[in-house]
DNA sequence: TCATTAAATTGTT
DNA sequence: AACAATTTAATGA
């Protein structure tokens, strides 16, 4: 895995057998018909991005929709004094971007990769081919859409209803959604620091939180990475 | 391979 | 926010 990540020497077969395994793992390819599946292969191309890379930035032109082969983007706002708020994180087989492509307009987000990342850029140019042609992929949208929007409704929630430790456990389990990250890996790697920043909360009290679910076997905290040991209740965690 | 050092991350107040 | 402790990664003998 780690040595075809950003290995020069590698192959255009490896390449290309990486951009096979997301379209493998997207949801949206699977109902695509034989020509539709190929012009979507024909013009994906890969993109290595090491921790801390933007894979898109706020005020550029919108010319792609990404999608996460592997590694973790987290999407992201600056303030006006400088402070940055994380809004979601994309993992494995998910795919975003598409607001700006649709509404023609520059990024609103940053996109940053918050360890080493792997990604797949679709053109603008086959992004609204596939709107014009494929109804599958309309109906992707329309219910990633609706899936995205029950995803922020919810965070509400978490934030005024649930205690600290539950918001941890859920937005951590946020990133493991089977429709916007349906190939999400048990093992995150990400600090405790950006952990915090996916939560909206202070480190200290991540910090604490993590320990607490870890005690109750629901995860496991590492150096810079949190393994997942039982999703089902850290979606539920607090009811 | 091992020791040293800097940088990143975690634990705690 | 600050500080100490711990872990990792990089360096060179």
């Amino acid at each position: 895995m780690i040595s075809a990540r950003g290995n020069p020497l590698s192959t255009d077969r490896t390449r290309q057998s990486a951009i096979d395994e997301i379209l493998r793992q997207s949801v949206w390819t699977r109902e695509l018909g034989p020509e539709e599946f190929r012009k979507v292969r024909e013009t994906v191309v890969e993109q290595s991005l090491p921790a801390g890379c933007h894979a898109c930035r706020n005020g550029d032109p919108a010319e792609h929709w990404i999608g996460v082969i592997d590694g973790l983007i987290k999407i992201s706002g600056g303030s006006a004094d400088g402070k940055s708020v994380t809004f979601t994180g994309v993992t494995a087989g998910g795919w975003f971007g598409e607001g700006s492509l649709l509404k023609d307009e520059p990024r609103r987000y940053d996109g940053i990769a918050v360890c080493n990342t792997r990604i797949a850029r679709m053109p603008r140019s086959t992004f609204t081919w596939l709107l014009d042609n494929s109804i599958p992929f309309n109906r992707f949208l329309l219910n990633q859409l609706n899936e995205r929007l029950g995803l922020f409704i919810a965070m509400v929630g978490y934030d005024r209803l649930l205690k600290p430790e539950a918001r941890v456990a859920r937005c951590l389990a946020t990133l493991f959604n089977p429709y916007l990250n349906p190939n999400s890996d048990q093992c995150l790697q990400l600090s405790q620091e950006e952990a915090a920043l996916l939560c909206g909360m202070s480190r200290q009290r991540v910090n604490q939180a993590l320990h607490t679910l870890e005690k109750e076997n629901l995860l496991s905290a590492e150096y810079g990475q949190i393994t997942i040991l039982d999703l089902a209740r850290l979606r539920s965690y607090g009811e």
